[in-house]
RNA sequence: GGGCGGUUAGCUCAGUUGGUUAGAGCGCCUGCCUUACAAGCAGGAGGUCGCAGGUUCGAGUCCUGCACUGCCCACCA
């Protein structure tokens, strides 16, 4: 570094060079773990973005979050991998491309499935590294040498073989059920990937005539259109208005066609008319029905939601042209006798916001409830734990109620089903390669199923797939299970429960889970615990706007974090995120707190310029030689002065706290305790203290300065440590700087993290610095209140009864007068609380020797004021004392330190009622 | 229809298992270009902790109800 630093630090070029070095020295590859490497072992996969993805805030969060741990973990000791990855995300990816087409002209239909693919591949290579290249500029510490793509061939095979297993085991099969379907996607979705949504609608109510009577019976329906397809009427059993209908058949208008009336549960009698119509093909529960009674499924739409040639006169119309068309005409010929008012709910694709429509279509499954049974043992006995602890309940409630599992989409990008249908004899094959013939009946003439698989199906197997599955390779056997995993709560049961848990869970249980050459199986016991894919979940909470709307395109409300960073710098953006993240609250983000961190960083920058400045003194380089070693305290700090010995004590403490907080994932309480240190201590208070020391000239105070410095060396070395995961950059930079450029190790992110050492703590010498600070800050005040001006120095009087207190103002006069800009301390004999301009405590009172006299009226104010707490308080304390319950219940030391206060009450009231009176 | 959060200074948020005087940053006011830092330094104003009850010697903190607000889940026509 050289010694002519700016004055501002500016992170742009700083942060550019140290992420480039990072990646280029691939300082964060995991090594591959030798069999006798005893290190403990902190692994985690990074929720990975879609290739499509660009980065938002929500990322920032996330990785930021799982940076901090991960770079903690690894100057702790930890042999730790971090796992970077993208994933293909089939819809989003398509979806994608498509747009770009369309503004060809063209539709996927256009080029066909080969050259679409080979399309998306082109997209991909081009534009998908985006967001890793933006990660890189966040420092995020990966392993880039194991980086993955969900449809590199390692794991494609993977994917296809849990497939066929799952289908030899009989958890995988196909049928026609009723699923969620985009019509715009043109695909199946799985229920979890559809938003439902309130609208104002209306309910119609629709009149079938009984066959052969001139009686009606009145339906209830918001989706007239779907009549088209109705083949029954249902009521309920019980329903006495209904009982005489049983058996008969109604007419169903428009179509002309007789349906029976059937008795089912789904008709509820409070509802509507209690009666309901059965349409199999386009609603699940009228499918079930149908299936209970046997009735024939009417499918009147087609995958684009047209009527189609079952809709009669309607075909071809859109649903919601279909749906005009057919209450005008129920209408016209007097069939519809109600339309009300009614808040309808709305399922909507969660992609594109296309009403989703229940359809009738061939579809894989997946029967996840044996799976489930163990996703809900796993977290139940604790092998997986939730943080916050309350996404426990809300993960046990959603696995106990979970529905089959839609697999297959109609889409073209993404991992192909490998399953074959034979064109002769219509058999099934499900194979992990592609067969050459029939296993039934030997033909040639195989055609392999168009669907893909949901994205939710292979990225849920990563956890043991991208280290490696199902090979027994060295880095399942090293880092799974995972240490923990970091994500928002969007994707909890998408991905997180249905997905990794589930999946994991079964894969990496026997007789699926690969045993190295000689490893012994699991005992009974540990094949649950092992088996899961992380044994900690974070969930993070939301990042929204600074008014706490949610950050969204159509809004533009977005703030790109890479924007941000520009700006402010990516340490300050990254120190906003973790000092913000406190559970249970989104995070409305605001840049005017990353501003705030921003001048921390300068702040830490400056105090860097002002040691360089000094430390030149006696050499730089080796003053800190080992002590980045030192995981305890500071090595090597030589406590000479008080101030010495207070910020040594301080400093372990804040260590000891910020793993506590870090332990806990409270990033902002780590954030805050050094903040509060670097800031509030090291800068305003210790500098401050030794700068006598530091800028000493001659021989009488050479070895002082010395010690200084080197202290200072080590202390700002050690706490560049302690702040290194949060700020990563800034502390490279300095780091790196406090070694002339010729540093031990390539990366501070490679020295040791400080943690407490309780040898170094010292409540005296905190204790002593407190009084210090406390005479200081008194004769601040007293100087402001006297408007006494900024240059003048003044004398002051002190009293302390206390002669060891005096003997530690005596001892430190020189720092007093310093940063309280007095020229003289005399010690007074007797109190000096009784006088109007003086202040204190109950330990000492000071004095300013001043003739520009008080603005009494001000200063009046200032002590009524004063007096009416005092007497407030005092007047709570006294009821207090004077209740024997309190006497008898509360601990001691709150009864101690109430009765203390209100002994310094009393003299506190006393001496501002006498400076009162002698206003 | 179920469930979960949030409500503390003008703004954004902390506040551990109930316990002495409820904190920070930003903003605001006053004074300082004090040789590291004006992205700074020193000082200051500003809060009946959403409302109403209850438990307790003691409630921002625990309980009940209510209000406002955000979110998740749900096949009710």
């Amino acid at each position: 570094m050289p010694h002519d630093l700016p004055k501002a630090y500016e992170p742009g070029a700083i942060e550019a060079r140290w992420a480039e070095f990072w990646v280029n020295e691939k300082l964060f590859s995991a090594p591959n773990p030798e069999p006798g490497d005893s290190r403990p072992r902190f692994s985690l996969l990074l929720p990975p973005p879609n290739v499509t993805g660009r980065l938002h805030m929500g990322h920032m969060l996330n990785q930021t979050q799982m940076d901090i741990i991960v770079r903690w973990h690894r100057m702790r000791g930890f042999l730790t991998l971090w796992l970077p990855g993208t994933d293909h995300a089939s819809i989003a990816t398509q979806m994608m491309v498509e747009r770009q087409l369309a503004t060809e002209k063209k539709r996927r239909q256009d080029l066909g499935r080969d050259a679409f693919i080979e399309r998306v591949w082109c997209w991909k290579r081009h534009y998908g590294g985006a967001i890793l290249e933006q990660m890189k500029r966040l420092g995020a510490s990966v392993d880039w040498d194991r980086e993955y793509f969900t449809l590199d061939e390692n794991l494609s095979r993977a994917v296809r073989e849990a497939f066929v297993r799952l289908y030899e085991e009989g958890l995988i099969y196909r049928g026609k059920y009723i699923v969620n379907w985009c019509p715009r996607c043109g695909t199946a979705i799985s229920d979890l990937e559809v938003k439902h949504e309130e609208a104002p609608g209306k309910l119609y109510e629709i009149r079938y005539p009984v066959v052969g009577s001139d009686e009606f019976i009145t339906v209830a329906t918001t989706r007239p259109e779907t009549m088209l397809g109705d083949t029954a009427v249902a009521v309920n059993e019980k329903d006495e208005r209904y009982k005489h209908l049983h058996g008969k058949k109604v007419r169903l208008p428009l179509m002309n066609r007789e349906i029976p009336i059937i008795t089912d549960e789904v008709a509820q009698p409070e509802f509507g008319t209690g009666a309901v119509k059965i349409t199999p093909s386009h609603d699940a529960n009228d499918f079930e029905a149908g299936l209970r009674h046997n009735l024939p499924q009417i499918d009147v739409m087609d995958e684009r939601a047209k009527m189609n040639s079952n809709a009669g006169p309607y075909a071809g119309l859109d649903r919601s042209e279909a749906r005009d068309r057919v209450l005008n005409d129920l209408r016209e010929q007097g069939f519809l006798v109600a339309e009300k008012d009614y808040t309808v709910a709305l399922a909507k694709c969660d992609r594109c916001g296309t009403v989703v429509e229940p359809r009738l279509s061939l579809q894989w499954f997946l029967k996840v409830e044996p799976l489930a049974k163990r996703a809900i043992e796993v977290v139940e006995k604790g092998y997986i734990h939730f943080k916050p602890e309350n996404y426990k309940q809300i993960y046990l409630n959603w696995m106990c109620n979970i529905h089959d599992w839609c697999i297959s989409r109609q889409l073209w990008w993404g991992e192909r089903i490998p399953a074959w249908c034979c064109l002769d004899c219509g058999e099934t094959i499900v194979a992990r390669d592609s067969p050459s013939q029939c296993t039934k009946c030997s033909s040639g003439r195989l055609e392999q199923d168009p669907d893909v698989l949901d994205t939710w199906f292979s990225s849920g197997q990563l956890p043991f797939t991208a280290l490696g599955w199902p090979e027994a390779t060295a880095d399942l056997a090293a880092f799974y299970p995972t240490s923990l995993l970091i994500t928002g709560f969007d994707i909890l049961f998408l991905w997180v429960a249905r997905g990794m848990i589930m999946l994991s869970c079964w894969f990496m249980s026997p007789p699926h889970r690969p045993l190295a050459e000689g490893e012994k199986p699991l005992d009974s016991e540990a094949v649950l615990r092992e088996s899961v894919p992380f044994r900690e979940v974070y969930i993070h909470a939301l990042v929204r706007d600074a008014d706490r709307q949610k950050m969204s395109k159509t809004k533009g409300n977005v703030l790109d974090p890479i924007e941000v960073i520009e700006k402010y710098g990516t340490d300050a953006t990254r120190f906003t995120l973790a000092s913000m993240s406190s559970p249970g609250t989104d995070i409305a983000f605001n840049p005017s707190r990353t501003e705030g961190y921003r001048a921390f960083a300068n702040k830490i920058w400056n105090a860097a310029r002002f040691m360089f400045m000094n430390v030149d003194r006696i050499g730089s380089g080796g003053v800190a030689n080992g002590s980045f070693k030192s995981s305890k305290g500071i090595s090597g700090f030589a406590p000479v002065a008080l101030e010495d010995r207070w910020i040594l004590s301080r400093f372990n403490r804040v260590a000891g706290g910020v793993d506590t907080a870090l332990r806990a994932y409270r990033f902002d309480d780590a954030a805050r305790a050094i903040y509060d240190f670097f800031w509030g201590e090291l800068c305003d208070w210790y500098i401050e203290l030794i700068k006598p020391r530091l800028l000493a000239e001659g021989e009488a105070d050479g070895k002082s300065a010395r010690a200084s410095c080197a202290n200072l060396v080590l202390l700002f070395e050690a706490s560049l440590r302690l702040l290194h995961p949060i700020m990563p950059f800034i502390t490279e930079e300095i780091w790196h700087a406090i070694y002339d450029g010729e540093p031990p190790l390539r990366s501070i992110a490679l020295a040791a993290y400080p943690q407490i050492d309780s040898g170094q703590v010292d409540g005296v010498a905190e204790n002593d610095i407190s009084i210090l600070q406390d005479v200081i800050i008194n004769i601040r005040n007293l100087r402001a209140e006297l408007k006494v001006e900024q240059k003048v120095k003044v004398p002051v009087q002190i009293y302390a009864a206390d002669s060891a207190i005096r003997t530690l103002i005596q001892q430190n006069q020189g720092a007093i007068e310093r940063l309280a800009n007095v020229d003289s301390i005399a010690f007074s004999e007797k109190s000096l609380a009784n006088l109007a301009g003086a202040r204190g405590t109950t330990r000492f009172d000071v004095l300013l020797i001043y003739e520009k006299k008080i603005d009494a009226a001000v200063e009046r104010e200032r002590l009524r004021k004063d007096l009416d707490r005092y007497e407030k308080e005092i007047s709570n304390g006294q009821r207090q004392l004077q209740n024997e319950q309190f006497l008898a219940k509360a601990p001691k030391q709150v009864v101690e330190g109430i009765r203390k206060r209100a002994e310094e009450l009393e003299i506190l009231i006393r001496t501002t009622r006498s400076k009162l009176d002698g206003l």
